[in-house]
RNA sequence: CGGGAUGUAGCGCAGUUGGUAGCGCACUACGUUCGGGACGUAGGGGUCGGGCGUUCGAGUCGCCUCAUCCCGACCA
């Protein structure tokens, strides 16, 4: 297995596609723009979805999980929704197949054809408010508060894996709500879960705030997003929360009866996050020894490698590690005995650290005499040599210590990467190298719109932190007042 | 849908003026190794993306086709 990953500095992209690959998270697959999610990048996926899933709950929130196909008439109930995602639809034409009259295999029976299109979900919210409709009568059946694990489709041109790909796992929320005040504070109460899960599980700096009105969802009035800074200065959307107003249930109908006998439209969120976030947690931490994962989110926290020659030392060695390792499990750490008799502990090292791994254990026939182990961690790949008392204290101490410098590193590259820039020269100059420009704008599309035609630059968001941007100035291209500053970046 | 490229072993590639298929890694067996990606020896594995044509003969030349990748366009 040559397992050398491409340097992060020399090719950025091909060192995320190498890592993904090799570190055994995932690959592409045979069907276009799809990606295999293999067992350990799986691994760290449900590990998010344990996390976030009991976010929700503790906020209020229930699964339920609602169909795959959507009519294509739902679709078209809400003009800007189906606008924003008509171009990217898989759409079912036919139920049957038959075998081919002219020569083998199978063709599409065209007496098949379906009366109506099926369209493969882009995103729920139409057949959701189809649904909605028949929940909800009166006061007293709201707010609704749920969630659905899912996969969707998106017939993007160009995927990458993780973050752009044809069909993707995510997570939905959708609620409706009595008040349009109720309905906003739902969705900012979400982003700022998100914002919380990124930051104490993901060990991952976002900023939060709102898209401007050109990148907000199809069919919102309002969309709150937590924005983050790769390694290579590019942005990343890695969570949405939208505010939809009405505009769901007046395309569905969706009417309840105030305590007040009046017959009144609900408010609705809906807010999602979804694997993408692997690709930031990769882009975020991974070094050019691969994978660095916050312990909060390692699938194996602790790897232990024996090193030994005879098999009398394998023995002892596997020994000790087993009585270490209950130790360990004990104070709630996942651990993995590496035994494989196959393998030299140098390519046990090498690949582990592909893997992330947040702590390494070593212990050979030295350490067994002195009552010692070797810890490696994998944040600074620093070693040293402890005794075996204690170690699940120890272990614990670390992993935590782990988490907060992960966090702390890329808080101080993303920090780093924020630049107030005053001068249109000075953008086109610093957008070059990437990371967050915080500027005046405007408030026009027509703003926007040029900028990004000019240096592919976007509005990532307005931020929600008044302190560091509401302050008076000149808009960084029109000249025109402006009253905030706002995150502009090149993204993914 | 435009511009460019590539399809040869599981992966990465070489293959000259056309002469019947090769390298590295991986894989299998045995042995020596084992504190940072081991080494030796011996093996197995291919309709050269597909089709048609030129030729005594095509991985190589021509035409068609399919697929993939990159740059655009597109994209919560």
């Amino acid at each position: 297995m040559a397992k050398e990953v491409t340097k992060r500095s020399e090719n950025y992209s091909q060192w995320y596609n190498d890592l993904v690959v090799k570190a055994d998270l995932a690959e592409t697959s045979a069907v276009r723009g799809c990606m295999v999610i293999k067992p350990y990048g799986y691994a760290i996926w449900e590990k998010m979805q344990d996390v976030l899933d009991r976010m929700f709950k503790e906020t209020g929130h229930q699964n339920a999980y609602f169909p795959l196909f959507i009519p294509k008439s739902f679709l078209s109930r809400e003009a800007e929704h189906v606008e924003g995602f008509a171009k990217e639809c898989a759409v079912v034409t036919h139920h049957r197949l038959m075998t081919n009259p002219d020569g083998p295999g199978v063709v599409v029976d065209p007496s098949a054809k379906l009366e109506e299109e099926l369209v493969v979900r882009p995103t729920s919210e139409t057949i959701i408010w189809n649904t909605y409709k028949n929940w909800i009568t009166s006061w007293r059946d709201l707010p609704i508060l749920c969630n659905q694990w899912a996969n969707v489709v998106r017939w993007e041109m160009r995927t990458r894996l993780f973050l752009r790909t044809a069909e993707f796992l995510w997570q939905e929320g959708h609620t409706a709500h009595a008040t349009r005040e109720e309905a906003e504070a739902e969705a900012m109460k979400m982003i700022n879960v998100y914002a919380d899960f990124a930051r104490n599980t993901m060990a991952l700096p976002v900023v939060v705030g709102h898209k401007s009105p050109n990148e907000r969802f199809a069919g919102a009035l309002d969309t709150l997003c937590i924005e983050a800074l790769m390694q290579d200065g590019k942005a990343l959307q890695a969570g949405t929360s939208h505010f939809l107003g009405q505009n769901f249930a007046k395309a569905f109908d969706v009417q309840y009866t105030t305590k007040e006998g009046k017959q009144e439209y609900v408010w609705a969120t809906s807010w999602g996050v979804s694997t993408r976030l692997m690709g930031a947690l990769i882009m975020a931490h991974g070094d050019d020894n691969g994978l660095v994962l916050p312990p909060a989110l390692a699938p194996i926290q602790v790897v232990m490698v024996p090193i030994y020659k005879s098999d009398d030392e394998r023995t002892a060695i596997l020994s000790k590690m087993d009585e270490l390792s209950k130790e360990l499990q004990a104070h709630g750490h996942t651990v993995k005995i590496d035994d494989r008799d196959t393998l030299r502990p140098g390519f046990k090292f090498a690949e582990w650290e592909l893997k992330g791994v947040p702590v390494r254990i070593a212990i050979g026939p030295r350490d067994l005499e002195n009552g010692c182990v070797e810890i490696s961690r994998r944040d600074t790949l620093e070693k040293s040599s402890v005794p075996q008392e204690g170690l699940a204290v120890r272990i614990e101490k670390l992993l935590g210590d782990i988490q907060a410098n992960i966090y702390a590193k890329a808080l101080k590259f993303r920090d780093g990467n924020i630049i107030k820039v005053d001068t249109w020269d000075d953008f086109k100059e610093k957008i070059e190298n990437g990371g967050f420009l915080l500027c005046h704008w405007d408030g026009t599309p027509e703003t926007e719109e040029k900028i990004k035609e000019e240096t592919k630059a976007t509005i990532r968001c307005i931020p929600l932190d008044s302190a560091v941007c509401e302050e008076e100035g000149k808009c960084i291209y029109s000249g025109k007042p402006s009253h905030r500053r706002v995150l502009f970046a090149r993204s993914y």
